[in-house]
DNA sequence: ATGGAAATGAAAATCATTTTCATTTGTGCT
DNA sequence: AGCACAAATGAAAATGATTTTCATTTCCAT
């Protein structure tokens, strides 16, 4: 579980650190990679074990990764074309970890996202 | 969908107010109830789209519903044990108002989460 | 009653994820 | 090089939640 790992690291990595198992599956087929999906689940899983991605769940329940410590960004989403805007978080850091703070919790992320239409919409 | 909804709602308080659509469907047929699969999955999304219930992810992706206070808030989640803890989000709302504005999107909602490890996990 | 709309549920379809298992690859040893 | 054995791989099947399909049943207004 080791030749693979970093080929799926750096598709993650082009992907802005931000896709589920299936989507690093189709880019790394697109960009010619050979590679089976049970491998693309296993390489990630790896990776999670060894906190170098982290997981989240997107609202249908998909697990999507991501790398961690990265820059991570959060997005703002038209609900009409799909367009989708990277954004600051600055504020939601705070947020996220002043309230981990006030109940005691470790280990803290946090998700967050603006749904909208945008101007063209 | 309608005769169901309230039966759904009346297991759903029972059972502490949190369950997968699964867990309904036993506890339900558990207690004598007649009812579908298919109907569960359906009062559970109408009674979230009336905002009556809440839905959240176990960390399996699995979907758990629970009555909501009603205010809009957001959630505290603990990864280890799935404690959910409500609480308030002022400073998203502003941030996702002055980022959609920034955008110049309108009709804009937001989703935020955050999660960590609780004081006893 | 009667017709049509809404609700229901059984069974099939979907879809992500996991498991199984046979094959391939890598590594160390002689 | 040749051999053996463990780890890695991937195709296909299994799993499990959720959704869809579609025929039937229930409600209501006429």
């Amino acid at each position: 579980m080791s030749r693979s790992n970093p080929r799926v690291l750096a598709i993650l990595e082009r992907a802005g650190g931000f896709a589920s198992a299936q989507e690093v599956y189709r880019l790394m087929q697109r960009e010619g990679e050979s590679i089976g999906l049970t491998t693309v689940y296993r390489s990630l899983q790896s990776l999670v074990n060894d906190k170098i991605v982290d997981v989240l769940r997107r609202e249908d329940g998909e697990a999507i990764y991501r790398l961690c410590g990265g820059a991570h960004h959060h997005h703002l989403v038209c609900k009409g074309c799909g367009e989708t805007i990277e954004i600051e978080g600055g504020a939601i850091e705070k947020w996220a970890k002043t309230m981990a703070q006030e109940f005691g919790f470790r280990e803290v992320g946090h998700t967050a996202e603006i749904f909208g239409l945008c101007p063209k919409c």
